[in-house]
DNA sequence: CAGTGGTCTAGACCACCGA
DNA sequence: CGGTGGTCTAGACCACTGG
Protein backbone atom coordinates (compact mmCIF):
# COMPACT_ATOMS: atom_id res chain seq x y z
CA UNK A 1 0.00 0.00 0.00
CA UNK A 2 0.81 3.62 0.47
CA UNK A 3 3.39 5.88 -1.07
CA UNK A 4 5.90 4.10 -3.61
CA UNK A 5 5.34 0.87 -3.31
CA UNK A 6 9.05 0.68 -1.69
CA UNK A 7 9.27 -1.32 1.36
CA UNK A 8 8.83 1.06 4.76
CA UNK A 9 12.54 0.94 5.25
CA UNK A 10 13.96 2.05 1.84
CA UNK A 11 10.98 4.81 2.62
CA UNK A 12 12.84 6.24 5.34
CA UNK A 13 16.47 5.43 4.00
CA UNK A 14 15.30 7.80 0.70
CA UNK A 15 13.94 10.06 3.10
CA UNK A 16 17.19 10.95 5.28
CA UNK A 17 18.67 10.59 2.09
CA UNK A 18 16.87 13.28 0.20
CA UNK A 19 17.73 15.39 3.20
CA UNK A 20 21.25 15.31 3.22
CA UNK A 21 21.48 15.47 -0.92
CA UNK A 22 19.31 18.49 -0.65
CA UNK A 23 22.11 20.16 1.85
CA UNK A 24 19.28 20.12 4.33
CA UNK A 25 21.76 17.99 6.55
CA UNK A 26 25.57 18.80 6.01
CA UNK A 27 28.33 16.82 6.99
CA UNK A 28 28.64 16.67 10.99
CA UNK A 29 25.27 17.49 11.21
CA UNK A 30 22.84 15.02 13.86
CA UNK A 31 20.17 13.26 12.13
CA UNK A 32 16.61 12.70 14.21
CA UNK A 33 16.93 9.79 16.37
CA UNK A 34 15.15 6.63 15.61
CA UNK A 35 12.63 7.46 18.47
CA UNK A 36 11.79 10.87 16.39
CA UNK A 37 11.51 9.02 12.92
CA UNK A 38 9.71 5.89 14.78
CA UNK A 39 6.87 8.63 15.70
CA UNK A 40 7.20 10.79 12.19
CA UNK A 41 6.07 7.49 10.12
CA UNK A 42 4.40 5.80 12.22
CA UNK A 43 6.99 2.49 11.90
CA UNK A 44 8.43 0.58 14.66
CA UNK A 45 11.47 0.77 15.57
CA UNK A 46 13.19 -2.35 14.24
CA UNK A 47 11.65 -0.88 10.99
CA UNK A 48 13.96 2.54 11.40
CA UNK A 49 16.97 0.62 13.18
CA UNK A 50 17.12 -0.95 9.76
CA UNK A 51 16.85 1.43 7.46
CA UNK A 52 19.66 3.64 9.72
CA UNK A 53 22.24 0.79 10.17
CA UNK A 54 22.38 0.62 6.59
CA UNK A 55 22.73 3.96 5.79
CA UNK A 56 25.70 3.34 8.36
CA UNK A 57 26.79 0.60 6.48
CA UNK A 58 27.02 2.30 3.31
CA UNK A 59 29.01 5.56 4.69
CA UNK A 60 26.17 7.79 4.92
CA UNK A 61 26.00 8.08 8.85
CA UNK A 62 27.97 7.86 11.08
CA UNK A 63 26.42 6.37 14.36
CA UNK A 64 27.42 6.58 18.25
CA UNK A 65 25.40 4.18 20.55
CA UNK A 66 24.63 6.97 23.54
CA UNK A 67 24.77 10.27 21.95
CA UNK A 68 23.47 9.62 18.23
CA UNK A 69 23.42 9.69 14.46
CA UNK A 70 25.05 12.36 12.43
CA UNK A 71 26.02 12.55 8.49
CA UNK A 72 29.29 10.90 7.87
CA UNK A 73 32.12 13.58 7.73
CA UNK A 74 32.26 12.36 3.65
CA UNK A 75 35.72 13.74 2.99
CA UNK A 76 36.21 10.76 0.90
CA UNK A 77 34.46 9.02 -2.66
CA UNK A 78 34.38 5.67 -1.67
CA UNK A 79 33.62 3.63 -4.71
CA UNK A 80 33.84 0.08 -5.57
CA UNK A 81 36.02 -0.82 -7.70
CA UNK A 82 35.82 -4.06 -9.90
CA UNK A 83 39.14 -6.15 -10.42
CA UNK A 84 37.60 -8.22 -12.80
CA UNK A 85 38.44 -11.31 -14.40
CA UNK A 86 40.03 -10.28 -17.77
CA UNK A 87 37.97 -12.70 -19.72
CA UNK A 88 34.49 -11.91 -18.71
CA UNK A 89 35.46 -8.40 -19.26
CA UNK A 90 36.43 -8.27 -22.44
CA UNK A 91 33.43 -10.99 -23.84
CA UNK A 92 31.07 -8.11 -21.62
CA UNK A 93 32.18 -5.61 -24.00
CA UNK A 94 31.17 -7.94 -26.84
CA UNK A 95 34.94 -8.79 -27.89
CA UNK A 96 37.03 -11.63 -28.45
CA UNK A 97 39.76 -12.35 -25.96
CA UNK A 98 42.27 -14.89 -26.52
CA UNK A 99 45.93 -15.38 -25.05
CA UNK A 100 49.32 -16.46 -25.15
CA UNK A 101 51.03 -18.21 -22.29
CA UNK A 102 54.59 -17.57 -22.22
CA UNK A 103 55.78 -19.06 -19.49
CA UNK A 104 54.72 -21.66 -17.44
CA UNK A 105 57.26 -23.30 -14.82
CA UNK A 106 58.33 -23.98 -11.17
CA UNK A 107 60.97 -21.09 -9.58
CA UNK A 108 62.39 -21.02 -6.65
CA UNK A 109 60.94 -17.98 -4.20
CA UNK A 110 63.68 -15.55 -3.82
CA UNK A 111 63.30 -13.22 -0.36
CA UNK A 112 60.84 -10.99 -1.65
CA UNK A 113 58.31 -13.00 -3.09
CA UNK A 114 58.81 -15.82 -0.29
CA UNK A 115 57.82 -13.07 1.80
CA UNK A 116 54.97 -11.93 0.64
CA UNK A 117 53.36 -15.65 -0.52
CA UNK A 118 54.30 -16.58 3.31
CA UNK A 119 56.97 -19.01 2.84
CA UNK A 120 60.57 -20.05 3.09
CA UNK A 121 62.94 -18.42 0.86
CA UNK A 122 63.93 -21.11 -1.82
CA UNK A 123 60.33 -22.92 -1.72
CA UNK A 124 59.32 -23.79 -5.45
CA UNK A 125 56.49 -21.72 -6.43
CA UNK A 126 54.49 -21.68 -10.00
CA UNK A 127 55.55 -18.77 -12.54
CA UNK A 128 53.15 -18.13 -15.43
CA UNK A 129 53.39 -15.02 -17.68
CA UNK A 130 51.19 -14.60 -20.32
CA UNK A 131 49.02 -11.91 -22.21
CA UNK A 132 45.98 -11.54 -22.83
CA UNK A 133 44.26 -10.05 -26.05
CA UNK A 134 41.29 -8.17 -26.99
CA UNK A 135 40.18 -8.56 -31.07
CA UNK A 136 44.04 -9.28 -31.07
CA UNK A 137 45.16 -5.97 -29.77
CA UNK A 138 47.43 -6.86 -26.48
CA UNK A 139 45.90 -5.27 -23.61
CA UNK A 140 47.10 -7.00 -20.51
CA UNK A 141 50.69 -8.78 -19.18
CA UNK A 142 50.04 -11.23 -16.58
CA UNK A 143 52.86 -12.03 -14.59
CA UNK A 144 51.92 -14.69 -11.67
CA UNK A 145 53.20 -16.28 -8.91
CA UNK A 146 51.44 -19.36 -7.26
CA UNK A 147 51.57 -21.20 -4.03
CA UNK A 148 51.42 -24.48 -4.87
CA UNK A 149 50.06 -25.23 -1.12
CA UNK A 150 46.84 -23.21 -2.37
CA UNK A 151 46.39 -24.36 -6.38
CA UNK A 152 48.91 -27.81 -6.69
CA UNK A 153 47.62 -28.59 -10.11
CA UNK A 154 48.82 -25.38 -11.86
CA UNK A 155 50.92 -26.65 -14.16
CA UNK A 156 48.57 -28.64 -15.45
CA UNK A 157 46.00 -26.22 -15.94
CA UNK A 158 45.35 -25.53 -20.17
CA UNK A 159 45.11 -21.72 -20.21
CA UNK A 160 43.94 -21.91 -23.72
CA UNK A 161 40.19 -22.03 -21.85
CA UNK A 162 40.96 -20.99 -18.60
CA UNK A 163 42.47 -17.59 -17.25
CA UNK A 164 44.72 -18.05 -13.73
CA UNK A 165 41.98 -15.99 -12.06
CA UNK A 166 39.36 -17.95 -12.71
CA UNK A 167 41.48 -21.27 -11.97
CA UNK A 168 42.50 -19.74 -8.72
CA UNK A 169 39.03 -18.66 -8.32
CA UNK A 170 37.67 -22.26 -8.34
CA UNK A 171 40.51 -24.18 -6.13
CA UNK A 172 41.30 -21.50 -3.82
CA UNK A 173 38.53 -19.61 -2.48
CA UNK A 174 39.21 -16.45 -1.79
CA UNK A 175 39.00 -15.09 1.56
CA UNK A 176 41.15 -11.43 0.97
CA UNK A 177 42.98 -9.81 -1.36
CA UNK A 178 45.21 -6.62 -1.87
CA UNK A 179 46.26 -4.10 -4.50
CA UNK A 180 47.88 -1.70 -5.64
CA UNK A 181 47.89 0.75 -8.57
CA UNK A 182 50.14 2.33 -10.02
CA UNK A 183 51.59 3.78 -12.94
CA UNK A 184 55.27 2.78 -14.07
CA UNK A 185 57.39 1.91 -17.28
CA UNK A 186 56.92 -1.92 -18.17
CA UNK A 187 60.19 -3.16 -18.52
CA UNK A 188 62.19 -4.22 -21.58
CA UNK A 189 60.35 -7.64 -21.92
CA UNK A 190 56.85 -6.56 -21.20
CA UNK A 191 56.96 -4.07 -23.57
CA UNK A 192 58.72 -6.70 -26.29
CA UNK A 193 55.59 -9.13 -25.56
CA UNK A 194 52.82 -6.42 -25.23
CA UNK A 195 53.99 -4.67 -28.48
CA UNK A 196 54.37 -1.74 -27.38
CA UNK A 197 57.44 0.90 -26.70
CA UNK A 198 59.07 0.70 -23.80
CA UNK A 199 58.57 4.71 -22.92
CA UNK A 200 54.86 4.09 -22.95
CA UNK A 201 53.00 4.70 -19.18
CA UNK A 202 51.39 1.70 -18.40
CA UNK A 203 49.10 0.67 -15.28
CA UNK A 204 49.84 -1.85 -12.77
CA UNK A 205 48.15 -3.47 -10.95
CA UNK A 206 49.70 -5.58 -8.05
CA UNK A 207 47.57 -8.07 -6.31
CA UNK A 208 47.98 -10.53 -3.73
CA UNK A 209 45.24 -12.75 -2.97
CA UNK A 210 44.99 -14.69 0.16
CA UNK A 211 42.75 -17.80 0.65
CA UNK A 212 41.82 -18.68 4.26
CA UNK A 213 45.28 -19.35 5.85
CA UNK A 214 47.37 -19.17 2.72
CA UNK A 215 48.84 -16.36 0.68
CA UNK A 216 47.36 -18.13 -2.91
CA UNK A 217 48.81 -16.10 -5.44
CA UNK A 218 50.85 -12.79 -6.37
CA UNK A 219 50.42 -11.07 -9.53
CA UNK A 220 51.57 -8.05 -11.38
CA UNK A 221 49.08 -7.23 -13.74
CA UNK A 222 50.55 -4.53 -16.45
CA UNK A 223 47.86 -2.72 -18.81
CA UNK A 224 49.27 -0.40 -21.53
CA UNK A 225 48.27 3.25 -20.41
CA UNK A 226 46.64 4.18 -24.12
CA UNK A 227 44.44 0.97 -24.46
CA UNK A 228 43.18 0.37 -20.87
CA UNK A 229 41.26 2.24 -18.41
CA UNK A 230 40.07 1.61 -14.65
CA UNK A 231 36.27 3.44 -14.53
CA UNK A 232 34.07 3.11 -11.93
CA UNK A 233 30.72 5.33 -11.22
CA UNK A 234 29.73 5.24 -7.74
CA UNK A 235 26.35 6.55 -6.44
CA UNK A 236 24.67 8.08 -3.15
CA UNK B 1 28.04 -14.37 26.84
CA UNK B 2 28.70 -17.36 25.34
CA UNK B 3 31.14 -18.06 22.81
CA UNK B 4 33.31 -14.96 21.37
CA UNK B 5 31.33 -12.47 22.39
CA UNK B 6 29.97 -11.59 19.04
CA UNK B 7 26.89 -10.68 18.03
CA UNK B 8 24.70 -13.46 17.53
CA UNK B 9 23.92 -12.36 14.08
CA UNK B 10 27.47 -11.80 13.24
CA UNK B 11 28.99 -15.42 14.57
CA UNK B 12 26.11 -16.59 11.73
CA UNK B 13 27.85 -14.56 9.23
CA UNK B 14 31.33 -16.06 10.85
CA UNK B 15 29.49 -19.74 10.35
CA UNK B 16 28.87 -19.68 6.56
CA UNK B 17 31.45 -17.22 5.79
CA UNK B 18 33.81 -20.12 7.20
CA UNK B 19 31.95 -22.33 4.97
CA UNK B 20 32.42 -20.80 1.84
CA UNK B 21 36.51 -20.14 2.56
CA UNK B 22 37.05 -23.44 3.28
CA UNK B 23 35.55 -24.86 0.42
CA UNK B 24 32.74 -26.46 2.02
CA UNK B 25 30.60 -24.85 0.24
CA UNK B 26 31.30 -23.64 -3.18
CA UNK B 27 29.82 -21.48 -5.99
CA UNK B 28 26.23 -22.38 -7.03
CA UNK B 29 25.72 -24.67 -3.56
CA UNK B 30 22.61 -23.86 -1.75
CA UNK B 31 22.85 -22.63 1.82
CA UNK B 32 21.03 -23.52 4.89
CA UNK B 33 17.74 -22.21 4.85
CA UNK B 34 16.84 -19.43 7.00
CA UNK B 35 14.70 -21.75 9.32
CA UNK B 36 17.32 -24.49 9.37
CA UNK B 37 19.69 -22.18 10.96
CA UNK B 38 17.45 -20.90 13.26
CA UNK B 39 17.01 -24.46 14.92
CA UNK B 40 20.59 -24.83 14.81
CA UNK B 41 21.65 -21.96 16.69
CA UNK B 42 18.67 -22.00 18.31
CA UNK B 43 17.73 -18.15 17.44
CA UNK B 44 15.31 -16.02 16.23
CA UNK B 45 14.79 -16.18 12.21
CA UNK B 46 14.95 -11.89 12.08
CA UNK B 47 18.54 -12.56 14.16
CA UNK B 48 19.49 -15.12 11.38
CA UNK B 49 17.71 -13.13 8.72
CA UNK B 50 19.77 -10.16 9.21
CA UNK B 51 22.84 -12.32 9.11
CA UNK B 52 21.94 -13.74 5.80
CA UNK B 53 20.60 -10.61 4.21
CA UNK B 54 24.00 -8.77 4.85
CA UNK B 55 26.07 -11.51 3.77
CA UNK B 56 23.66 -11.20 0.59
CA UNK B 57 24.29 -7.54 0.52
CA UNK B 58 28.18 -8.02 0.58
CA UNK B 59 28.24 -9.93 -2.55
CA UNK B 60 28.60 -13.32 -0.82
CA UNK B 61 25.12 -15.02 -1.08
CA UNK B 62 22.84 -14.79 -3.99
CA UNK B 63 19.01 -15.09 -2.32
CA UNK B 64 15.71 -15.79 -4.17
CA UNK B 65 12.86 -15.38 -2.66
CA UNK B 66 10.89 -19.04 -2.96
CA UNK B 67 13.97 -21.04 -3.66
CA UNK B 68 16.12 -20.24 -1.73
CA UNK B 69 19.95 -19.06 -1.16
CA UNK B 70 22.85 -20.21 -2.61
CA UNK B 71 26.52 -19.10 -2.64
CA UNK B 72 26.99 -16.17 -5.18
CA UNK B 73 28.74 -16.69 -8.26
CA UNK B 74 31.99 -14.44 -7.84
CA UNK B 75 33.98 -14.32 -10.62
CA UNK B 76 34.74 -10.76 -9.50
CA UNK B 77 36.68 -8.88 -6.65
CA UNK B 78 34.51 -6.36 -5.80
CA UNK B 79 37.09 -3.92 -3.67
CA UNK B 80 36.70 -0.78 -2.18
CA UNK B 81 38.39 1.86 -3.89
CA UNK B 82 39.15 4.79 -1.75
CA UNK B 83 39.23 8.41 -3.66
CA UNK B 84 40.20 10.74 -0.76
CA UNK B 85 40.57 14.32 -0.46
CA UNK B 86 44.06 14.66 -0.47
CA UNK B 87 44.55 16.97 2.45
CA UNK B 88 43.22 14.87 4.85
CA UNK B 89 45.17 11.75 2.96
CA UNK B 90 48.93 13.57 4.03
CA UNK B 91 48.02 14.45 7.15
CA UNK B 92 46.94 10.92 8.11
CA UNK B 93 50.13 9.60 7.17
CA UNK B 94 51.75 11.99 9.91
CA UNK B 95 53.24 14.52 6.69
CA UNK B 96 52.26 18.08 6.11
CA UNK B 97 50.23 19.19 3.30
CA UNK B 98 51.15 22.68 1.57
CA UNK B 99 49.68 23.87 -1.80
CA UNK B 100 50.45 26.19 -4.63
CA UNK B 101 47.84 28.02 -6.87
CA UNK B 102 48.62 28.44 -10.35
CA UNK B 103 45.69 29.34 -12.01
CA UNK B 104 41.93 30.67 -10.89
CA UNK B 105 40.53 32.03 -13.66
CA UNK B 106 36.79 31.94 -15.68
CA UNK B 107 36.41 30.69 -19.00
CA UNK B 108 34.45 29.36 -21.35
CA UNK B 109 33.43 26.12 -21.72
CA UNK B 110 34.46 24.17 -24.99
CA UNK B 111 32.24 21.66 -26.53
CA UNK B 112 34.05 18.71 -24.53
CA UNK B 113 33.77 20.49 -21.20
CA UNK B 114 30.40 21.88 -21.80
CA UNK B 115 29.48 18.23 -23.09
CA UNK B 116 30.84 16.75 -19.64
CA UNK B 117 29.05 19.68 -17.11
CA UNK B 118 26.15 19.45 -19.00
CA UNK B 119 25.87 23.13 -20.00
CA UNK B 120 25.78 25.12 -22.84
CA UNK B 121 29.14 25.97 -25.22
CA UNK B 122 30.62 29.18 -23.99
CA UNK B 123 29.12 29.31 -20.37
CA UNK B 124 31.50 30.90 -18.34
CA UNK B 125 32.56 28.19 -15.93
CA UNK B 126 35.71 28.51 -13.09
CA UNK B 127 39.03 26.89 -13.61
CA UNK B 128 41.84 26.16 -10.99
CA UNK B 129 44.87 24.87 -10.62
CA UNK B 130 47.01 23.69 -8.55
CA UNK B 131 50.19 21.72 -6.91
CA UNK B 132 49.63 19.80 -4.03
CA UNK B 133 53.01 18.78 -1.61
CA UNK B 134 53.68 16.14 0.57
CA UNK B 135 56.52 17.32 2.96
CA UNK B 136 57.17 20.02 -0.01
CA UNK B 137 57.53 17.01 -2.56
CA UNK B 138 54.80 17.36 -5.36
CA UNK B 139 52.57 14.65 -4.74
CA UNK B 140 49.46 15.70 -7.20
CA UNK B 141 48.56 18.44 -9.81
CA UNK B 142 44.37 19.24 -9.67
CA UNK B 143 43.22 21.09 -12.69
CA UNK B 144 39.80 21.50 -12.01
CA UNK B 145 36.47 22.89 -13.52
CA UNK B 146 33.98 23.85 -11.79
CA UNK B 147 30.11 24.23 -12.59
CA UNK B 148 29.11 27.96 -11.23
CA UNK B 149 25.68 27.18 -10.29
CA UNK B 150 26.97 24.34 -8.21
CA UNK B 151 29.64 26.70 -6.40
CA UNK B 152 28.96 30.55 -7.10
CA UNK B 153 31.98 31.63 -4.97
CA UNK B 154 34.67 29.26 -5.91
CA UNK B 155 36.53 32.47 -7.07
CA UNK B 156 36.71 33.75 -3.76
CA UNK B 157 37.62 30.54 -1.68
CA UNK B 158 40.98 30.85 0.08
CA UNK B 159 42.61 27.80 -1.43
CA UNK B 160 45.50 28.32 1.11
CA UNK B 161 43.49 26.97 3.99
CA UNK B 162 40.74 24.32 2.02
CA UNK B 163 41.18 22.29 -0.90
CA UNK B 164 39.26 22.50 -3.82
CA UNK B 165 37.63 18.93 -2.64
CA UNK B 166 36.81 19.82 0.83
CA UNK B 167 34.57 23.10 -0.63
CA UNK B 168 32.89 21.74 -2.81
CA UNK B 169 32.02 18.65 -0.19
CA UNK B 170 30.39 21.28 1.75
CA UNK B 171 28.62 23.69 -1.03
CA UNK B 172 28.08 21.18 -3.55
CA UNK B 173 26.57 17.58 -1.55
CA UNK B 174 27.51 15.02 -3.56
CA UNK B 175 25.53 12.11 -5.19
CA UNK B 176 27.40 10.90 -7.55
CA UNK B 177 30.88 10.48 -9.01
CA UNK B 178 32.34 8.91 -12.01
CA UNK B 179 36.10 8.29 -12.49
CA UNK B 180 38.35 6.76 -14.42
CA UNK B 181 41.92 5.94 -13.91
CA UNK B 182 44.84 5.55 -16.46
CA UNK B 183 48.37 5.56 -16.72
CA UNK B 184 49.66 8.31 -19.13
CA UNK B 185 52.36 11.15 -19.46
CA UNK B 186 52.29 14.34 -18.44
CA UNK B 187 51.75 17.28 -20.40
CA UNK B 188 54.79 20.00 -20.70
CA UNK B 189 52.92 22.28 -18.45
CA UNK B 190 51.74 19.66 -16.08
CA UNK B 191 55.51 17.84 -16.00
CA UNK B 192 57.41 21.68 -15.37
CA UNK B 193 54.40 22.30 -12.64
CA UNK B 194 55.21 18.90 -10.57
CA UNK B 195 58.87 19.10 -11.72
CA UNK B 196 59.26 15.80 -13.48
CA UNK B 197 60.40 14.63 -16.98
CA UNK B 198 58.00 14.85 -19.39
CA UNK B 199 58.64 11.20 -20.10
CA UNK B 200 57.71 10.22 -16.33
CA UNK B 201 54.66 7.96 -16.34
CA UNK B 202 52.21 9.45 -14.05
CA UNK B 203 48.72 7.85 -12.81
CA UNK B 204 45.78 10.41 -13.72
CA UNK B 205 42.46 10.32 -12.77
CA UNK B 206 39.59 11.83 -14.05
CA UNK B 207 36.95 12.66 -11.62
CA UNK B 208 33.27 13.99 -12.34
CA UNK B 209 31.49 15.05 -9.17
CA UNK B 210 27.36 15.35 -9.50
CA UNK B 211 25.28 16.86 -7.14
CA UNK B 212 21.40 16.88 -7.44
CA UNK B 213 20.65 18.11 -11.19
CA UNK B 214 24.41 19.47 -11.86
CA UNK B 215 27.45 18.38 -12.46
CA UNK B 216 28.98 19.89 -10.20
CA UNK B 217 33.23 19.71 -11.66
CA UNK B 218 35.14 17.96 -13.19
CA UNK B 219 38.75 17.01 -12.18
CA UNK B 220 42.01 15.61 -13.73
CA UNK B 221 44.03 14.76 -11.11
CA UNK B 222 47.82 13.90 -11.98
CA UNK B 223 50.21 11.75 -9.80
CA UNK B 224 53.52 10.94 -10.39
CA UNK B 225 53.79 7.04 -11.01
CA UNK B 226 57.58 7.20 -8.47
CA UNK B 227 55.95 8.67 -6.26
CA UNK B 228 52.13 7.83 -5.71
CA UNK B 229 50.05 4.69 -5.74
CA UNK B 230 46.40 4.00 -4.77
CA UNK B 231 46.02 1.26 -2.76
CA UNK B 232 43.35 -1.10 -1.09
CA UNK B 233 42.69 -4.06 1.03
CA UNK B 234 39.74 -6.12 0.36
CA UNK B 235 37.81 -8.42 2.78
CA UNK B 236 35.41 -11.70 2.97
C1' DC C 1 19.60 10.29 35.18
C1' DA C 2 17.15 10.16 30.54
C1' DG C 3 18.20 9.46 25.82
C1' DT C 4 20.71 7.08 22.48
C1' DG C 5 21.83 3.12 19.49
C1' DG C 6 22.84 -2.37 19.39
C1' DT C 7 20.75 -6.41 19.72
C1' DC C 8 17.27 -9.92 20.16
C1' DT C 9 12.63 -12.27 20.33
C1' DA C 10 8.27 -14.55 18.93
C1' DG C 11 5.16 -13.90 16.58
C1' DA C 12 2.93 -12.28 11.85
C1' DC C 13 1.51 -11.61 6.70
C1' DC C 14 3.01 -11.65 2.18
C1' DA C 15 5.00 -12.96 -2.62
C1' DC C 16 7.21 -16.21 -4.72
C1' DC C 17 8.98 -20.88 -6.36
C1' DG C 18 8.88 -25.61 -7.29
C1' DA C 19 6.59 -29.88 -7.11
C1' DC D 1 0.65 -27.11 -1.76
C1' DG D 2 4.73 -26.46 1.59
C1' DG D 3 9.01 -24.14 1.87
C1' DT D 4 11.46 -20.10 0.93
C1' DG D 5 12.91 -15.34 1.67
C1' DG D 6 11.10 -10.06 2.42
C1' DT D 7 9.14 -7.35 5.52
C1' DC D 8 7.10 -5.63 9.75
C1' DT D 9 5.61 -5.28 14.74
C1' DA D 10 5.66 -4.39 19.76
C1' DG D 11 7.79 -5.36 22.95
C1' DA D 12 12.50 -6.19 25.60
C1' DC D 13 17.32 -5.72 27.81
C1' DC D 14 21.70 -3.80 27.43
C1' DA D 15 25.87 -0.47 27.04
C1' DC D 16 26.98 3.68 26.34
C1' DT D 17 26.83 8.92 26.36
C1' DG D 18 25.66 13.25 27.98
C1' DG D 19 24.40 16.55 31.37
Amino acid sequence: MSSTDLPAYEQVKAFVKAQIHSGALRPGDAVPSEAALQQQFGLSRMTVNRAMTELAAEGLLTRMRGSGTVVAQWHRISSTLAVRDIHEEVLERGHRHSSKVLTLEVVKADAALAQTLGLRRGTRVFHSVMVHYENGIAIQLEDRHVNPAAAPDYLQVDFAHTTPTQYLFQCAPLSEARYSIEAALPTAMEAAALGIQGSQPCLVITRCTISGAHVASQGRLVYPGMRYSLQGNFQL
